[in-house]
DNA sequence: ACATTCTTTCAGTGTTTTCTGAAACTTCAG
DNA sequence: CTGAAGTTTCAGAAAACACTGAAAGAATGT
């Protein structure tokens, strides 16, 4: 004899394909933004989930590894985009995600300002010192091309910066106003 | 004998040298975003030459096979970053950029909200729609949270059409005013 | 000191992504 | 129609990247 569902036994099932489903596609979508998809995925875990998860919880969840599982947690932990709890009377180590999604966007804005654009900056400057003064028409060109670029780079930087410090109360409602 | 080299030619090596070094970055730059590194060679190749190149030019210069160059032409191509020109009476094709950094940046925003913004919108829906309804609590965290993440995509997503549908005139001076 | 529980590391392996090069195809001039 | 010039495709190779699992290292309690 087959067991007829409770209500909420079909809605664990329901809930869970979806959790499933979005934590599928949310790693895709970081692998297309050259973030590594099992990162991506735990993090999708921990921000869905209502309480901290332990190493092994996450491991038996997305079914990977332990050295997996460390490393990407450890690296999300850099990110500043989870932190780990610590449950006294336990030793295991938990981990719970940050969920205010303005925040996240602010983290991520901050780490990438640092990781990717700040050292772009670097080498546009650098490149444009190299040239500026030579002769040769291409390299004129070069150093031009560099400069715009440079400008651009740095004015997104700027109003990135001035944004990710904001409070999200002030630009949201900035944001409706200026969008109509 | 060591010829001694002429002005022009010091130059010519200290322009190469900066723009190997400025591609090779921005190849590097490229892969952090999930952008394949030769195709974000490519374009820095060609934002930096004044003028357009053929596939055997752009072969020669990044020490890349037919099969590469020509995958990645025409991906830049689809994108809309650079665009292909015939030469009256040369059967070869050659490629030039868009040089524009504004319009680089209005291009690539349009083509990621495309490609990657409007299917994470698509999927958020699915999971809320999918579990709104359910009585099961961790099920209404996760609809909660899946609420919150498309709110804030849609309105980054209505943010960034804006902006890009804006004159570059209109976006800087704006954009300078509000930093002070 | 020792056992237990948990964390960290990393060499080896597996997977995915990208690249090569050669063959097939297209286009065009003669 | 034929051959030369150029383009496209794609199977297999190479490179980059990610993952596993087991061993070593910490931390804690007894």
């Amino acid at each position: 004899m087959i067991t007829k569902p409770t209500n909420t036994g079909t809605d664990k099932v329901a809930y869970l394909a979806a959790r499933d489903e979005f934590i599928a596609q949310w790693g895709a979508l970081g692998s297309a933004w050259g973030i590594n998809r099992t990162m991506a995925q735990i993090h999708a875990l921990l921000m869905i989930t209502p309480r901290p998860l332990s190493t092994d919880d996450i491991m038996a969840d997305l079914q990977i590894s332990r050295g997996n599982a460390h490393t990407n947690l450890r690296e999300l932990t850099g990110w500043g985009l989870i932190r780990s709890v610590i449950r006294k009377g336990e030793r295991k180590e938990y981990f719970e995600a940050e969920k205010d999604v303005w925040k996240i966007f602010c983290i991520v804005t901050r780490e990438r300002k640092r990781r990717e654009i700040r050292p772009a900056i670097g080498v546009l400057k650098d490149c444009i010192e190299r040239t500026e003064t030579l002769r040769d028409p291409d390299a004129a060109v070069f150093t031009k091309q560099t400069r715009a670029l440079l400008e651009f780079v740095e004015m997104a930087d700027s109003i990135l910066s001035k944004i990710a410090r904001s409070e999200q109360s002030k630009v949201v409602p900035w944001a409706l106003k200026w969008l109509k």
